[in-house]
RNA sequence: GCUACUGUGGCUCAGUCGGUAGAGCAGCUGAUUCGUAAUCAGCAGGUCGCCGGUUCAAGUCCGGCCAGUAGCUCCA
């Protein structure tokens, strides 16, 4: 029979033939290499027979599916042991993901990072043993039937849950078999490298109100020095991490008296408020307007709104005067009224009214983590009322900003959008007319996007965007959501060119997000080592000996006059010391001064990560300093 | 909230088999005026997260609580 390759050539080969024999045919060295195939583009074993006519392609391990079937296989091979050493444990799934694998498993008694050794050790007999793996599928009911014998109800579950009349696929290696979907490698040999990394809970099918199971965290490398250096990577971006460094350069705190509400320090309300000052520049130049509402408002306001009904468990409520109050853990309701407060003609609108909202939300006490999830935080929000004619303008204006800043930071971010959830208010009508709005302006500004099924807010579907952490967890900072429901609720009203009164349709948008998150994840990006006009501290003066002091001193002055932000560093200490410090600190530019630069009005620049730049007169390195603060330039 | 782990001066950490705490840095005092990544000496600083229990004796063992971290769930 003939088969196509993927260079186009065509390979002469024995009727009946697998994929392995295929790989042996064109080189002894891909068979080696070989860990899967994909046959006519569908990913399958190296026994998968071939026919006439079959495209085919030898997958290796330099293929990220290659090394996605490596991990699988790693995973079963982890299930192997863990069965053989605990006989009374019950599998549940065991998948890949981004950097390696898992499965979860359901113990009689708990295990722990103890174990991992023994489980380790297990592993590695298994591969040394090298088992052969092979496939065979089963009707449904006898599949049903083979892992009920095995007591694996989990299992069996999983089956009464794929359609009806599916023949099911099993993987067996040893005495070992595994429900599995495939493809393998094909024999537990083959695995060179891996390591069981954590130990974590995990809701059996991710449900909270399902028992929780054993999930053990694994990777898998092609090799052991590939393995080594992801972990020294891993090591290295956890230097990074914003908790760690907001501590060391003391920009916030993070204290039991308030738990999950963040005290942010001098330095980091520098960062706080330069990020606010570009906000508010931009938001300027955007024809937005800013407001203020109350923090505390009554009870009615958020029936009104929905809040009440649909947000209730993360809101903090109190009374006053004997009268219920919720704390805002949004900013709309009050933007409403704030819209409500005097008449509006079409031709007002779009209203782009920005309120830097400082919202409170009772999140569960686990989820909390650093700045990333708080319990009180800053959202720049805005509302915008507008047109119906006015949606995708808008939205595809919104878009824009987001990624004007995101862009300004050199952050990559991916867009997702989110679609209806089950809690949620308004007519399936509002709801696919807002959730095309959304697909429309994303369409039109070629974006792409994955769908969040079912995560959109309880008012409307929204566009959000997601940021990464040093170790790639990513977070929601930007948003943008369409609502039909608020503008109804709080009957809103424009009067048309008709001279009749409409229903105006509004958005609600973010652009960092949270600034407490956006922070996080700047402190993350940037290693703590900000660009010139976030650095909280720009410019340090450090004086050699005493005899420059009043020079360093009325230097640091002087910038701080012309709006840049220098300190002098006045202390007995050697020059060396002084740069040590502020070295840790991360300030950008750093003055060296001594009888010379008093002598003639220079100053001896030091450059963050560079180092001596050589000298130049105090007056051009003002100037130099205030253009980089100016243009927001990043080194 | 759930599962696992962690919790010792401001910070980073040591503390063996249970015998009532130790270092470095930071701080304070004094000396040093020294040109590009840590000057020297001295002083001071801790109910070992909190509460109970076991014990002649608990930082150490046990239980509960609190807080943090990883993950699950949830979300900006």
């Amino acid at each position: 029979m003939k088969i196509t390759l993927k260079n186009g050539d065509i390979l002469e080969l024995a009727d009946g033939a697998d994929c392995m024999e295929a790989a042996k045919t064109i080189s002894e060295g891909l068979a080696r290499n070989a860990v899967a195939a994909k046959v006519n583009g569908e990913l399958a074993d190296l026994s998968a027979p071939l026919h006439e006519g079959d495209a085919l392609e030898i997958v290796t391990l330099k293929d990220p599916e290659g090394l996605h079937v490596y991990r699988h296989t790693c995973a079963h091979i982890l299930a192997q042991a863990i069965k053989t050493i605990y006989p009374t444990c019950k599998l549940a799934i065991g998948p890949v993901i981004d950097n390696g694998f898992y499965y979860d498993i359901d113990f009689k008694t708990p295990i722990t990072m103890d174990d991992f050794a023994k489980i380790e050790a297990e592993m590695k007999s298994i591969i040394k043993s090298n088992l052969p793996i092979e496939r065979f599928t089963l009707p449904r009911n006898e599949a049903i039937a083979l892992m009920s014998k095995y007591h694996e109800n989990y299992k069996v579950e999983l089956i009464q849950d794929l359609p009806e009349g599916e023949t099911i696929s099993f993987y067996k290696q040893g005495d070992f078999t595994d429900l599995c979907k495939g493809p393998h490698l094909p024999s537990t040999g083959k695995i060179k490298a891996f390591k069981l990394v954590s130990i974590a809970g995990a809701y059996w099918r991710g449900d909270e109100k399902k028992k929780m199971l054993t999930r053990i965290y694994g990777t898998a490398f092609a090799k052991k020095e590939e393995m080594d250096e992801y972990f020294q990577m891993l090591e290295e971006a956890k230097k990074r991490d914003h908790i760690k460094l907001g501590k060391e350069l003391k920009l916030f705190a993070l204290l039991n008296e308030g738990k999950g509400f963040p005290f942010f320090l001098p330095n980091g309300m520098v960062l706080k408020n330069t990020l606010i000052d570009y906000w508010r520049q931009i938001h300027r130049r955007e024809g937005y307007v800013e407001v203020q509402t109350p923090i505390i408002m009554t009870r009615s306001l958020w029936e009104n709104s929905g809040h009440w009904d649909h947000y209730k468990d993360n809101m903090y409520t109190t009374k006053i005067d004997g009268e219920d109050c919720a704390v805002k853990p949004m900013n709309c309701p009050g933007g409403m009224l704030v819209y409500k407060l005097s008449p509006h003609s079409y031709k007002d609108l779009p209203i782009r009214m920005g309120e830097l909202g400082l919202v409170h939300r009772h999140e569960k006490s686990g989820q909390l983590h650093g700045l990333m999830r708080v319990r009180c935080f800053t959202q720049d929000d805005a509302h915008i009322f507008m047109l119906p004619e006015q949606i995708t303008q808008e939205i595809k204006g919104v878009v824009r900003i987001i990624d004007e800043v995101y862009s300004l930071f050199g952050f990559k971010y991916h867009v997702e959008l989110s679609t209806r959830p089950e809690n949620s208010m308004g007519s399936d009508e509002d709801w696919e007319n807002a959730t095309n709005a959304l697909i429309k302006a994303l369409e039109e500004l070629g974006l792409p996007y994955v769908v969040n099924e079912g995560d959109g807010a309880f008012y409307g579907p929204k566009i959000d965007f997601h940021l990464e952490d040093c170790i790639g967890r990513t977070w929601q900072c930007g948003t943008i959501q369409l609502d039909f429901q608020m503008p109804q609720r709080f009957e809103l009203e424009y009067v048309g060119e008709d001279g009749e009164k409409h229903r105006p349709i509004m958005i609600h948008r973010v652009v960092f997000g949270s600034i407490e998150r956006f922070i996080g994840i700047l402190i993350e990006h940037y290693a703590g080592k900000f660009p010139v006009w976030l650095s909280p501290v720009q410019v340090k003066v450090l004086p050699i000996t005493d005899r420059a002091a009043d020079y360093a001193a009325r230097l640091a002055a002087e910038m701080n006059a012309t709006g840049l932000r220098a300190e002098a560093d006045l202390r007995k200490e050697k020059l060396g010391r002084k740069i040590l410090d502020a070295e840790n600190e991360k300030v950008p530019y750093k003055l060296v001064v001594g009888d010379k630069e008093v002598e003639d009005g220079t100053v001896s620049v030091r450059k963050r990560g560079q180092g001596d730049i050589g000298s130049m007169k105090k007056e051009d390195f003002i100037a130099l300093c205030k253009d980089e603060d100016a243009r927001k330039i990043v080194f």
